[in-house]
RNA sequence: GGGCGGCUAGCUCAGUGGGAGAGCGCUUGCCUCACACGCAAGAGGUCAUUGGUUCAAACCCAAUGCCGCCCA
């Protein structure tokens, strides 16, 4: 074995042989108990970042440590085609060709998209492979498939039946930039440092009423102006009519409580075509309607100089134009939120448009039922709140998009204006027979595909052997920003569709920052590349990484020297193997539980703290505290196996000692398979060296050791050794003695196996009696000194203990704590305070 | 505007009522025949602030400050 473990000699190749023995495949006609997850489909946009590298190892660590504890495991990948963020990033391509999707045609444009396809989806397969995600690429999935296709249009067709899809013109959230619309959930809000505009509106009859707008070039498309119904500074102006400036439209003043009294001037211009909260009003008061922007975002007004301007350029324009008519009464400073494009970060424009819409009513309904049954455990617990708060106000939702990639709404126009929906293209229309069909051009919202993953990956409509075994599917793991987008869809259309939520439990991760706190993002440069860690440590030690802060409670910032910390691990592990496969004889291939009593300290000690993390890493898991499992596994086998037990049996193992082999290949064989869904790689590796044919560990048995080993008195004397070395230890560096010789004499009851082991752990002669001039001599938990050594360090240890013991002596002496603590506390506080005037009694005999 | 999370060692993070922890970094001594990707010994913290509950608070409650997120 080489002296250091190279993470990229052994990756690929164990990989490639998981794969082809098939141990990535579900079987769904096993008689195991099944369990699947639907990997979320990643976007077909690019690389994939921290995000889904850190998701991946979550959900592959789940998936291994289900395999391993005997179900049938299907992990189902698969991507996204992601409509409107691949559009832009084409039409970007585009543009550095210096050609639109226009230019190009829409033919041309989809095969580049189809191109585009094969390209990503490759790069984002291999970027799987490469963390090591046991996924059972038969099932791969892909959002525009053809049968998934089918799915999509199939639930289309299914909603459109019952009456939940219609069309019908209504403000919407539209991007000028893309040229659709979006919904409320795709809107990126940011603070915005603006101007409020006072403007005088004249009034017919005389006087004139003043509003305030940031956006004055809006006025251009206003209906009306309202006032709060018990604003009495403006009771008499209600039912007159005020003039548009700049245009001579006739306004109608009306009253409406929708009217903040406390904004601007308490009076509103209303601009039903621009605004959802103006539109509102206006059908409330019968007002017209006028849209004021094209669908690029530029000016709309017929006749007017400002007519096909950008709204910026008319802004200007408008407010220069106020003021020469001296009507622009104030401009003050204003902080406001803006809507932006969650993909092209454009300012998002409200418009009036013509949507397809799907009724939320009873899927929404459905789900609180089903939340509150508890057919849903999120984890952790308090984003179940989030859930439902979006729920409880939720609004009809806008699928549509004026894009041209994506699913195509499978509606169909006939040429006297009817409407056909069917899953396939018709051959003619079924009102009135007319052949000359026509497909709405509007295509669906990614959202909407989406939403059907659990169930049509695994075939629906279709009543497949799949849906059969694996739906409901079990764990959804995701990041908390798509709860709203994607989650609470799924929980909705699995229940109608298939009757059942989609999964028992939504576990939500935490976000990767960069190092500095900011977003990781390409854009800002502050992105890190997993494939570059992965050649720098490892898979196994971003994996490690990345599942040991998956669940904090809060984000976490990025730290490199945390995933080097894993690859030394890694390294550890190899190291310790190397030593164990060095002793000689013939190993024995021990199994669980074949194990005889034990007769060393240090074989009784290693065994009963494997049993403890054993239980501990299996609890974590099961408990998604994956930091607790890997702090436990990296505790168990660096600071106790490697530091303690290694040390305690190397000679023996040197010797060939069966029982010392038999322990230490116990050991290692355990550790492998309990860290194996952290580590895939380099416990596949060792486990391939072990002695024995074991076949492999992904497919070994989960580790159960009933706590059979555990044995307290073997942890207490062990403990008495380590503590014992560790005294020695530090005199001597405190004494500036060399590390090894001289001699150690234990005062007091210690019996012999400690006492021998701790020696030869601290490399010292036990000795009955000190001979003059010796370095060292111990009692147990406490040295004595020799004068002329570690004067300071007893100096420091004194007033160290005479500050515990003052502490506790003061707690002791408090008449509430002796009445009302509990006597367990009482005692051990005592016992405390004993050991510590104990031991300041031995230092200050040692003192003169 | 409503809601949520966070503030613990130089850095990144654990720790849900009775002795402040880990990894990395730092200091010191060691190439001790598994590992210098290592071994050993150390230094370093009024647990954001203020008040409250309690015999006892990093932990529970309230308020404040700062950082971040979600929703409107």
């Amino acid at each position: 074995m080489p002296k250091a473990f190279d993470p990229q000699a052994v990756e690929a190749g164990w990989y490639a042989r998981w794969e082809s023995d098939g141990l990535f495949i579900a079987d769904a006609a096993s008689d195991k108990e099944k369990f699947a997850m639907c990997f979320p489909p990643p976007n077909i946009t690019g690389e994939l970042h921290m995000g889904h590298a850190l998701q991946t190892a979550v959900y592959d660590l789940i998936a291994r440590y289900k395999r391993m504890t005997g179900r049938e495991v299907l992990f189902l990948p698969g991507y996204d085609h992601a409509a409107i963020a691949t559009q832009n990033v084409i039409e970007k391509q585009l543009a550095r060709e210096g050609l639109t999707k226009e230019e190009l045609g829409r033919e041309r444009f989809d095969a580049r998209v189809e191109a585009w396809y094969e390209q990503v989806g490759a790069t984002i397969i291999n970027q799987l492979r490469l963390l090591g995600a046991s996924m059972d690429w038969t099932r791969l999935r892909f959002t525009m498939d053809s049968r998934y296709y089918r799915s999509v249009m199939t639930a289309f067709v299914a909603f459109y039946e019952r009456g939940w899809i219609y069309r019908a013109p209504r403000i919407v959230n539209w991007c000028p930039h893309d040229r659709s619309a979006i919904s409320d959930l795709e809107v990126e809000w940011q603070e915005h440092q603006d101007t409020l505009y006072f403007i005088r509106y004249p009034v017919e009859g005389g006087g004139d009423v003043t509003i305030a707008t940031v956006r004055p070039e809006t006025m251009l498309a206003d209906t009306g102006v309202a006032v709060n119904p018990d604003d009495l500074r403006y009771r008499e102006l209600i039912g007159k009519t005020a003039i548009l400036p700049l245009v001579g439209r006739k306004l109608p003043i009306v009253a409406d409580d929708a009217v903040e009294k406390d904004f601007g001037t308490g009076a509103l211009k209303v601009t039903p075509g621009h605004d959802p909260l103006d539109y509102e009003i206006g059908q409330r008061h019968g007002l017209e309607i006028v849209n004021g922007m094209h669908e690029d975002g530029s000016m709309n007004v017929p006749g007017l100089p400002y007519d096909g301007l950008p709204a910026i350029e008319a802004r200007k324009r408008v407010v220069e134009d106020l003021k020469s008519q001296g009507l622009l009464v104030n401009e003050e400073p204003y902080t406001h939120e803006v809507g932006h494009c969650d993909r092209c970060h454009t300012i998002i424009e409200p418009l009036i448009s013509e949507q397809w819409w799907l009724s939320m009513e009873t899927l929404r309904d459905n789900a609180l039922a089903a939340s509150q049954a508890g057919k849903v455990r999120w984890h952790p617990e308090r984003y179940e709140r989030t859930y439902l708060d979006w729920l409880r106000g939720l609004r009809d939702w806008n699928i549509g998009r004026q894009l041209w990639l994506g699913h195509r709404v499978p509606v169909y126009h006939c040429d006297n204006g009817h409407v056909t929906v069917a899953v396939e293209r018709p051959q003619a229309c079924t009102e009135c027979g007319s052949m000359q069909l026509e497909q709405d051009p509007d295509v669906l919202d990614t959202w909407f595909s989406s939403a059907l993953w659990p169930f049509a990956t695994l075939g629906w409509p279709d009543e497949t052997e799949d849906l059969d075994a694996f739906y409901p599917t079990d764990i959804n793991c995701t990041a908390r920003e798509i709860i709203n987008l994607w989650v609470s869809r799924m929980i909705m259309t699995g229940l109608e569709f298939m009757g059942d939520v989609p999964f028992s439990d939504v576990v939500i991760h935490c976000v990767v920052q960069a190092a500095d706190g900011r977003r990781m993002s390409k854009s800002l440069g502050t992105g890190v590349d997993p494939r570059e860690l992965m050649s720098k440590y490892g898979a196994d030690a971003l994996r490690a990484w990345a599942t040991s802060v998956a669940m904090s409670s809060q984000d976490v910032r990025f730290d490199e020297s945390r995933v080097e910390g894993y690859r030394r691990f890694s390294n550890k592990l190899w190291n310790a193997t190397r030593l164990v496969l060095s002793s000689p004889g013939t190993p024995p291939a021990s199994q669980p539980g074949s194990l005889e009593v034990q007769e060393h300290l240090e074989d009784r000690w290693i065994l009963s703290r494997l049993s403890s993390a054993s239980e501990e890493i299996t609890s974590g898991i099961e408990s998604f505290s994956f930091q607790d499992s890997i702090n436990s596994a990296y505790g168990f086998a660096w600071n106790e196996f490697c530091d303690w037990y290694l040390e305690a049996a190397k000679e023996r193992l040197k010797a060939g000692d069966a029982a010392a082999q038999d322990v230490a290949y116990f050991c290692l064989d355990n550790l492998f398979r309990l860290l194996h869904p952290f580590m895939p790689f380099v416990t596949e590796e060792l486990w391939s060296r072990l002695p024995g044919d074991r076949g492999y560990v992904m497919r070994a048995q989960w580790p159960d050791l009933h706590g059979g080993f555990i044995d307290p008195a073997a942890e207490d004397e062990f403990q008495l050794v380590m503590a014992i070395v560790e005294e020695v230890r530090g005199h001597r560096q405190a004494a500036g003695a060399p590390q090894r010789g001289g001699q150690l004499h234990l005062e007091g009851a210690v019996n012999h196996t400690v006492a021998a082991l701790a020696a030869r752990l601290a490399k010292v002669d036990l000795v009955r009696e000190l001979e003059r001039g010796t370095p060292l001599a111990i009692a147990p938990g406490r040295v004595a000194f020799p004068s002329g050594t570690g004067d300071a360090k007893r100096e420091k240890e004194r007033k160290r203990l005479e500050e515990d013991l003052a502490k506790i002596e003061e707690r002791l002496a408090n008449a509430d704590f002796q009445a009302k603590a509990p006597q367990q506390v009482i005692d051990n506080l005592q016992q405390r305070a004993d050991a510590i005037r104990e031991a300041l009694d031995r230092l200050k005999d040692q003192g003169s």
